[in-house]
DNA sequence: TCCTCCCTGTTC
DNA sequence: GAACAGGGAGGA
């Protein structure tokens, strides 16, 4: 369920746990969490975590050069999907029965564990250097980060859109790091339904939609994100997002705004909740 | 452009 | 013991 403000809350939350330190051995619990295309993750042994980012829904771990060497770019992406979490502990932790992959860490204080764990192995890991990263479709076709870019950008993508409004926020290319919640809840602020194809909006509404998406991705950052059930920061904790949901979730229930019940609705493969009264 | 599938813990 | 959760790949 990680979306752009949870990957954002846990790549704050590990960077201070990780940066600086180096990797003295990996393991690979379930090896097809290694996404095809990744570089052998042995290679990562040796190596210093500059940082903690993150793009879209993807958190990365930023590998500090090579002494004199000219990889800069090189990092490792987790993409948690559903269920991953990333966390840190000392160096006898053991690896629990969804721990998919294991990093030692030493230098920087004690020496840790950093543990992938994911119940439900939709995640995966990806090393990538300069030279592997031309060859990811996935990341190359990745849209511009919400809170980086000209507002304009959705009324300017939704001119070759032909889908419905909610499966172009979900397009990985069109935003990056939108997910199924945040969508609902910028659709519902906006004042718009969800299954309003993506051509009938004027620009006006567009850069109003693209405001609200922004908006809820702050207010969730603030709140370290939403906790629905399996997310948790890198330091164990849960986030507090969920209680601002006015729709996620909440199907059936009253409106906030008209109190009519709220529906729901299939949409790009997923659950929507709406409300029929507030959003045209 | 839309639908199905992957996967497993939780809920009904 | 079935329905459900859903990001993204792949196929219709």
């Amino acid at each position: 369920m990680p979306e752009l403000p949870e990957v954002e809350t846990i790549a704050r939350t590990l960077d201070p746990l990780v940066r600086g330190r180096h990797i003295v051995g990996v393991q690979a619990l379930l090896p097809r969490c290694v996404d095809k295309g990744s570089l052998p993750l042995e290679l990562l042994v040796g190596r210093r975590i500059a940082r903690v980012g993150r793009r879209g829904k993807l958190a990365l771990l930023h590998l500090a050069p090579r002494h004199g060497g000219s990889d800069e770019a090189s990092f490792l992406a987790v993409h948690l999907k559903m269920t991953g979490r990333l966390f840190v502990y000392g160096a006898d932790a053991e690896p629990g029965p969804h721990t998919r992959a294991v990093w030692d860490l030493e230098g920087g204080g004690d020496p840790a564990r950093l543990f992938f764990d994911d119940a439900r192995t939709f995640g995966y890991v990806r090393l990538v250097s300069p030279e592997t990263l031309p060859g990811w479709a996935f990341w190359n076709a990745l849209g511009p980060e919400p809170l980086e870019c000209e507002p304009e950008i959705l009324a300017c993508r939704v001119k070759e859109a032909r889908g419905k409004i909610k499966a172009l926020l979900l397009d990985q290319t069109v935003l990056a790091g939108v997910g199924n919640i945040y969508a609902d809840e910028a659709l519902f602020r906006a004042g718009i339904d969800p299954r309003r194809p993506a051509r009938t909006l004027g620009a006006s509404l567009l850069t109003e939609l693209f405001r609200r998406v922004r908006e809820v991705l702050l207010e969730s950052i603030e709140q370290c994100g939403s906790s629905i059930r399996d997310y948790r920061t890198a330091r164990g904790d849960a986030g507090a997002f969920q209680n601002a949901f006015r729709v996620y979730g909440r199907s059936g229930q009253a409106c906030v705004t008209c109190g009519a019940p709220l529906e729901t609705a299939r949409t790009a493969g997923r659950t929507t909740v709406f409300c029929p009264r507030c959003q045209r």
